[in-house]
DNA sequence: GTCTATAGATTGATAGAC
DNA sequence: GTCTATCAATCTATAGAC
């Protein structure tokens, strides 16, 4: 997985087995395919958030298991969040797709922020900070972990990376 | 500032002020260029935890300068860590370069490893877990802020994410 | 909705004059 | 060491047949 410059229109036609046209018949432009795939991506990823809610009652558990879907998405240092590998080319991308990397980050950012508020009544996370800080530097954390992990072609970077935040859960 | 996929020869010959023919005689490939690129950028950052280490006696000190060489490196939120570039379109990377990417994270490892260790010692550094997991965290946090500024264009992201590290500075 | 064919621009890279 | 000129390949995008 490359950035927004670094796929192209041939690429993507050989992966799906359609032609370049056919694919520019659903996206005239590159923008708007970059768009309507971070839109689907940030959707698909607030489904992730809500069941992990849904399915775990305490803070320390949704952490963990937030923790472990940025590491499972790694797949051995191939696959990265969206907003990792579309970030770095910020100059090539419209401001619709940029609005799509801010809404997910603010939506990222929301989520543990309620983490971590929860994390600090339950106690299943030690000594959280302000709430807020603590989910952008969480955020921040995990999107530099895959950064890290990719670049080595390793996921034990990522996994030194995490190791002391996973080690304040409970 | 783009990725490695996101700059070319044209561009870097208007910006330099001479042809591209005559960047290829400096730099035949474009992977010999990122090379030297990173090269150089490893051996002055090299040089900058050197001098910190040398200016600050405390981790805590030294900690705070090393933050702020990531802030000021931003610019407003327009340029970024080399390393964190380039690593997303890693697939297009050379050998070398890859190599350049990896010596860097180890010796930004390494030396903040050491910053922990006499944090832990001296106390200027709050509740300080192992440190070599407290360095590879801290990278992490540093890449993923200049990530999540540069995509919000908005220096004040970076300060958010890195906001509970710099509190446990003493 | 997918295809062939093609346009116009840009890519990394080379040859050879000065 | 820089230049003009040019290469083949690839890029995003479009036109039009089926």
């Amino acid at each position: 997985m490359h950035g927004y410059d670094g796929f192209s229109y041939a690429d993507l036609a050989q992966e799906v087995g359609i032609r370049k046209a056919s694919i520019h018949h659903h996206f005239p432009t590159k923008a708007s395919l970059a768009e309507a795939l971070l839109e689907r991506y940030r959707r698909r990823f607030a489904a992730t958030l809500d069941s992990i809610a849904t399915r775990h009652a305490t803070a320390g558990k949704r952490l963990r298991a937030y923790l472990k879907t940025y590491r499972d998405a790694l797949a051995g240092g191939e696959m990265v969040c969206l907003c990792v590998a579309f970030s770095p080319g910020r100059d090539s991308l419209s401001d619709p797709v940029l609005d799509e990397l801010k809404i997910f980050e603010e939506q990222s950012i929301a989520w543990l922020t309620e983490v971590f508020e929860l994390g600090r009544t339950d106690g299943s996370i030690s000594s959280v900070a302000a709430p807020q800080a603590e989910a952008a530097a969480c955020l921040a954390l995990l999107e530099g972990a895959q950064l890290l992990a990719r670049a080595g072609k390793n996921v034990s970077r990522f996994d030194a990376a995490v190791a002391v935040m996973k080690s304040r859960i409970q």
